[in-house]
RNA sequence: GCCCGGGUGGUGGAAUGGUAUACACGAAGGACUUAAAAUCCUUUGGCCGCAAGGCCUUGUGAGUUCGAAUCUCGCCCCGGGCACCA
């Protein structure tokens, strides 16, 4: 007997599968229903670790039980191959990042196939190909056109290490995402995409996809939709006035001081003579303040006044304006009114200044108005002809009151901000737009795309805040589209993830080379079915593909504007309690556990591991639990071959566990519980090996299994039961309804509630029969001894329950 | 602080109102072997008991129910998101 070995078998079968373009995804299949199941496209990095065969292999357990039961699959894969963290690798290693990223992406490319997956490499993308990035740049001037992409100064997330602009989402805890870095603001002139504009469309979008819940309120959070007013504050004895925004319209009467962000540009104008000097020093230390403040040193308030008076037009009263830094200056319009009494920060705030509290709005009950501010909703007093209103309709009503004199106008405000894309480092798309010094920022004529990334032999980012592509000077040199004079190339390039939010759309038709995809065939496979990805691009990559999809339903592009209708996300593999990464120098090595136990088990060990949304610890001892089991399966094989045993004396229970483990298989797969389908199996494969398998039932079984472990049961499937075709075009077996109905049903005997007994009956038998048996049965009636029934609980094919 | 997840044997986990601990891993004992590995068999939540059997157990405390890991409320712990957002 030959023995289970998988590095043999793997490749050769590899090899036959390619051959033969077995996983080669057609568009159209007739009478097949078209499935798009996508992944997150890895980065180049280097080499892969057990996260990402996590991440692509086990999903391919469902692309193959997809195929079988009738579907076109469309499993693409591709690289993201532009970014920072190649640029510094290749700067480390003194190499060009292209050649770096050409040698990264082929190791893997090797790596990727030795899983033996179905994934259609006739469809890779290269985000770094220029024939990809041609229409990253078309499109870029797409959005340009209509308004979306825009140029504008603004304080912008500067990394002094990276040394180049990033996105609000690339900051956490005010480090660079990539290097940990503070980060620090800086006033440049950026590219940027409007995403804004789109915010309650993202948001409106979320209620129509399926997606968990997580994403949707991490998202929703992101987005920080809030609905108010912008009230106007006026300033005497001038023309100018004071916004403020506020969700507590109900608490205007109670304002006893206002509050403008350091950055607010009223600040100096309305500060007196005799407070300048301390209002300055105050700007200075918030200056400096705001950078300690982000390593949560202190959280203190403190502030200024300015000497100035502003009237809240509601009551015409006069209140002190101060200036203070728990006002944040982009948020709102940089100004707030302070209500103490109603909001815990103005309450801290007032009590440390020794600034009126002035309570407007009453509780249902108690209230100790020292201690604490009331912010919830109440009863107003002491607010002139509102007071005895509701806080709801005050709201509407005092808005009503002042927008008839426009000093106020309902407003919704957000955290969300607009995108900023342009990064000054070199191994990205370049922007295409040409500045001349006549017309300002031209686009590149479409016909002139791609503006392709020059060779540079020195591409370091520099410290001037100038991207290294101003160093190509002949390749920035060119004529303005519009007047023909000399101009210069825009030398940014664009953030990465600009590249990632339409690759899913490429993969449709990856060679297209009239446009970014064509019509009819997005129309045949998007939008996506199911999106595998990691729970790190909630608020980044898922909400700026949204973003795309939405912009480019609007230009007429496409005609979908969700892109994404299922999303799962996977869990985290941990090692020594942490996310695996390079630089933590904890990351399993896939090739070596492939090389030790064969793709196949690697893969069901990492689907066996626990729920795929849920992730974990890396277990590598379970394993060889699942590395037995493929063996137990490899000798099964042998002997039916030989023998052709027939039918055991269980044939008929084997055969109910067979349909049931059928249907269970294929339910748990579609519901993505990889982990009990596995189980499954192996309670089928126990099943066969006690009561003797039949050739017919193990083929059934190795039908069941071939998702799974694709190389062995190709293997079986041809070399020892001598089928001439593919396994993998194999029919998913179909289950008897009628098998799976037991005859006979074990039924729980409780008494009082607890489980004394079991009897076995015929299927569907009515209560008296079942009453009539469990009550001759002798351990129920030791349980039930001297003991009266009270009532008894029937649940048919399940359980009696005898109340006592 | 607020918003999402989650807490079950020595370990990964199963069961989403009806026999808790499926399926594996690990461990212990045995068979085979000169020996080891591999393989196969047996045992394996805790406590009491020779056994039959009994009692306890799903972070914790209460509640709903004939019956709760599962539903409800309070508390503790872990992971993630947002965080002076007016």
């Amino acid at each position: 007997m030959t023995k289970y070995n998988p590095s043999k078998i793997e490749k050769k079968w590899q090899k036959y599968w390619e051959a033969r373009k077995t996983y080669v995804t057609k568009d159209m299949v007739k009478g097949k229903e078209n499935f798009y199941l996508l992944f997150e496209f890895p980065y180049p990095s280097g080499n892969l670790h057990i996260g990402h065969w996590y991440a692509f292999s086990v999903p391919d357990i469902l692309s193959r039980y997809l195929r079988m039961s009738g579907k076109n699959v469309m499993y693409p894969i591709g690289f993201d191959a532009f970014g920072l963290p190649a640029e510094n690798a290749a700067i480390e290693r003194n190499l060009q990042p292209e050649d770096w990223t050409d040698q990264n992406i082929a190791y893997m490319t090797k790596q990727l196939k030795s899983m033996g997956a179905t994934l259609d490499w006739s469809r890779e993308v290269r985000t770094t190909d220029p024939e990809y990035y041609k229409w990253t740049q078309w499109i870029f001037l797409q959005f340009y056109k209509k308004g979306l992409a825009y140029r504008a100064q603004t304080s912008v997330n500067w990394c002094p290490k990276d040394k180049t602009v990033l996105a609000n989402e690339q900051v956490v805890d005010g480090r660079c995402e990539r290097c940990k870095t503070l980060v620090v603001q800086k006033e440049i002139a950026q590219w940027m995409f409007k995403i804004t504009d789109y915010a309650d469309r993202l948001l409106e979008g979320l209620k129509k996809v399926d997606w968990p819940e997580t994403i949707k309120t991490a998202q929703e959070n992101w987005i920080g939709r809030s609905e108010g007013a912008e009230i106007e504050f006026l300033i005497p004895n001038s023309k100018e006035t004071i916004k403020v925004f506020t969700t507590r319209v109900d608490t205007l009467f109670g304002a006893t001081y206002l509050v403008l962000a350091p950055e607010h540009p009223m600040v100096l104008k309305l500060t007196t003579d005799e407070r300048l000097d301390k209002v300055n020093r105050y700007l200075e230390e918030a200056k400096k303040k705001s950078e300690l403040d982000r390593l949560h040193l202190e959280k203190e308030k403190t502030g200024v006044f300015t000497g100035s008076y502003v009237v809240n037009s509601i009551n015409n009263e006069k209140i002190p304006v101060w200036v203070a830094d728990y006002v944040i200056g982009w948020y709102g319009s940089g100004a707030v009114m302070a209500v103490p009494a109603h909001d815990d920060r103005d309450f801290e705030f007032a009590k440390k200044y020794d600034l009126p509290i002035r309570v407007v709005i009453r509780p249902e009950g108690e209230w100790d108005f020292d201690k604490n501010a009331f912010v919830e909703d109440g009863v107003l007093v002491d607010s002139e002809d509102f007071t005895g209103f509701k806080s709801a309709d005050a709201r509407e009503e005092i808005t009503e009151k002042l927008s008839v004199k426009k000093l106020a106008r309902r407003k919704i405000n957000y955290r969300l901000h607009d995108w900023v894309i342009s990064r000054q480092r070199y191994w990205g798309v370049p922007i295409p737009m040409i500045h001349c010094e006549k017309c300002g920022y031209r686009p590149v004529a479409d016909e002139e795309l791609p503006v392709r990334l020059p060779k540079l032999e020195d591409y370091k980012p520099t410290s001037d805040g100038r991207s290294p592509l101003a160093k190509a000077k002949e390749w920035a040199k060119t004529k303005c589209p519009d007047c023909g004079r000399d101009a210069e190339r825009e030398t940014d390039t664009m953030d990465t993830f600009v590249d990632s939010s339409w690759y899913f759309l490429r993969y449709t038709d990856p060679k297209n080379k009239k446009a970014f995809a064509d019509k009819a065939k997005m129309q045949q496979w998007l939008p996506v079915d199911l999106y595998i990805g990691g729970a790190e691009h909630n608020t980044m990559h898922l909400l700026y593909s949204r973003f795309f999809t939405k912009a480019l339903f609007d230009l007429g592009l496409i005609d979908f504007d969700e892109p994404f209708t299922v999303r799962i996300n996977h869990g985290v593999i941990l090692e020594a309690g942490q996310k695996m990464s390079k630089s933590r120098g904890n990351v399993i090595d896939p090739d070596e556990l492939v090389k030790k136990y064969g793709a196949d088990a690697v893969r069901m060990h990492l689907a066996f591991m626990g729920p795929y949304d849920q992730g974990g610890p890396w277990n590598p001892g379970g394993i060889n639990g699942v590395y037995r089991f493929l063996n137990r399966a490899w000798v099964m094989a042998q002997t039916i071959c030989r023998k052709k045993r027939p039918a055991g004396t269980g044939a008929k229970e084997l055969k109910t566990v067979l349909n049931k483990t059928i249907k269970k298989v294929g339910g748990d797969i579609s519901d993505l519980k990889f982990n009990t389908a596995v189980s499954e199996l192996m309670k089928l494969l126990n099943e066969l090996e006690e009561k003797g398998a039949d050739r017919k039932s193990f083929e059934q079984f190795l039908k069941l299994l071939s998702p799974f472990a694709p190389h062995l049961a190709e293997d079986i499937w041809q070399n020892v039961l001598g089928h001439k075709k593919s396994i993998h075009l194999e029919k998913w077996p179909d289950y008897d309804k009628k098998l799976i109905a037991e005859e006979l049903v074990s039924i729980v005997v409780q008494v009082g509630g607890r489980a004394r007994s079991v009897i076995s009956l015929p299927a569907d038998s009515g209560e008296e029969e079942v009453k009539k048996l469990a009550l001759t049965d002798e351990k129920t009636k030791k349980h039930l001894a001297s003991r009266e029934i009270r009532k008894t609980i029937f649940v048919k094919n399940r359980l009696i329950n005898f109340v006592v």
